[in-house]
DNA sequence: TACTAATCGAGACGGTACGTCCCGTCTTTGG
DNA sequence: CCAAAGACGGGACGTACCGTCTCGATTAGTA
């Protein structure tokens, strides 16, 4: 089940991979992604600079397999039965996310970087976690909608208020999910 | 009128202000805002680069001030007696100035790097360009809604679908105007 | 008597001559030669930089006018009928110059330029300084000596003393006057 | 023997601490010591400029660096039984140091920036070059006598004389080896 | 029990942008 | 014509991080 050919030579040293995934997030924690630098991460994480750049190649990519576990976790809610919860709880943990949450803190970083470096939009492309976990949630509440379309009345109103840098309080998952809802279900719909 | 009277000193060079902005605004689209350098502007403008720290403290100052004006033109669109045709005219403009448009790209560039400078963040929030134009366009269609909440479900959609980095061709100005504009009638709202 | 045309205009400003030679002394002692710059002589001075480069090309121009006719000051000794007691004063004042002097600290700083820099060679060559007061007195205490030779025999060994960075308490000017003036005796010369 | 073993890293590149070290040599005879700079130097050798900041603090190291060695040998004169052929060819080998050697020039420099500016003042007293080569000297031809007062009085007038700027040609070596000769000689000493 | 081969740390290397400082000049207003 | 003010183009400063490159020292699996 190995894959590489493994042919002798030193194996790598996972505690050296896991110190620079920790470094890496308490880096941005502590001094931002601006200030979080290749060098700097090496030196917090006790490791040579050559063994950072042996397996990432920037700070994103470092980031990105530091956070995307955690981020797919906080924001995947379980089912409810009802589907007014099921999309609240689901928009109370993408706001938490969002203004929260240390993963959360690492997307916007990346998707911030992504806006002007292709190579990190592409690496963000790579796994689409916000659209992966609305996806869940829209076809459990509206299976049959056009799915692309659900998640942008999902996911946009909360993503561009927080995201342009709006007062996150002022904004309110329950009202969202209301309007959210009935702007899937067919009969609201008001033909052109 | 003026105030702060020209008290000796020679004064600032209009010519030299001028080539500064339009080399911003040429390295943007040449070799993207990462690779944009304050050295590299001042050397593009023929201008000391002294001259531009003296006037500007980071590219971010220098990128909006070029392309506030423009951005904010292009997001004004000339009032229609039809909500459909008003609401619909806007997010096409939109969507232009997001995928297309030159001032568009600076404005991504500025949003991104918001997500982790509180300085970038600062300076877009003193003019908020895409809540001011919509604003303008929720006044007129729906001026009794709360414009904060229109906003939100006016952008939001396009706004994440785009930054997000999905295909742009698969999102529609129209769908969304006739999406919104049934939300935002009272009598559409599902009440809680 | 008056030299120059003073074909109308603004006369020169007297204070501010004064001013700029004031603060280039202070500012040598305060911060040092290397550290003193044309920017904050003017500014020290309350003066515009520009009225600075007017009347003086470089700072040692400046430090030069502000300090030689001090120092020709302080190396001037009242004849003696006594020679040993007369070289010895010179000598005394020409390690008090040397080592302690405001004036002696600025010759010291501009013969170190002339090292290197033809300019600031020119400048002092055009005023002799040590060469004229050591004169004054060998042609008194030594009227047919080789008035050259004696002023290196002279000031030679306390110049290399104190310049070359040696203790100036380790030398002594009686010892040396009295050498010197066996040596310009001519009885005791060592026929080769 | 050698102590400071090579604890892991890559080894000092020789190859550039030459190159630096002829790039300084080159450039104080082609543009002078006021116009070298770090700058200069560094693209001079090929080498990172940073490469040059990690060895050497100023300029005036390098150039120390560079030229201690050459001085001290063009001021070694091998032994001569008589004294009076000892002491010239010493003041000889001075005369040719100050006036026209690669190593001189240097050591001009440096005694110049000394005079203002302590760090070089402290360069230079760590290895005295002049005192020790001269003091050398004194201990074959006078050992009894005082080698400090005889180190200023063998150096002092030529060092005197062609640094403040007179013609080198008007001072004769055989003429001070005499004079200093005749002084240091316990006999012709004329008593206080 | 060697040998092999890739990893690890350390740290120097050439390169380039940073933001600051001073240079000497120029261009205003105002005495 | 001079002076003050201050912007201008130019260029060196010393620092930081970039990504690459030797090094010696480890650390498995393989022979």
């Amino acid at each position: 089940m190995s894959q590489g050919r493994d042919r002798g030579g030193r194996p790598r040293s996972e505690p050296a991979r896991a110190a620079v995934l920790w470094a890496v997030d308490d880096l941005l924690a502590k001094v931002g992604y601006a200030a979080m630098t290749m060098k700097g991460i090496a030196e917090l994480a006790g490791v040579s600079r050559m063994t950072v750049y042996r397996w990432w190649s920037t700070k994103a990519e470092i980031l990105f397999e530091a956070s995307a576990l955690d981020a797919e976790e906080e924001l995947t809610v379980p089912p409810d039965d009802d589907p007014f919860e099921d999309v609240t709880r689901y928009l109370e943990a993408l706001h938490y996310f969002l203004t929260r949450s240390h993963a959360g803190a690492a997307y916007r970083a990346l998707l911030g970087e992504a806006q002007h470096d292709p190579a990190v939009a592409a690496l963000l492309a790579g796994r689409d976690i916000l659209g992966d976990t609305a996806r869940a949630v829209v076809s459990r509440v509206a299976p049959d909608a056009d799915h692309d379309r659900a998640t942008a009345l999902l996911i946009g109103p909360m993503f561009f208020w927080i995201l342009s840098g709006r007062d996150p309080a002022r904004i309110d998952p329950a009202d969202l999910a209301r309007t959210f809802l009935a702007q899937i279900s067919p009969d609201s719909r008001v033909d052109g």
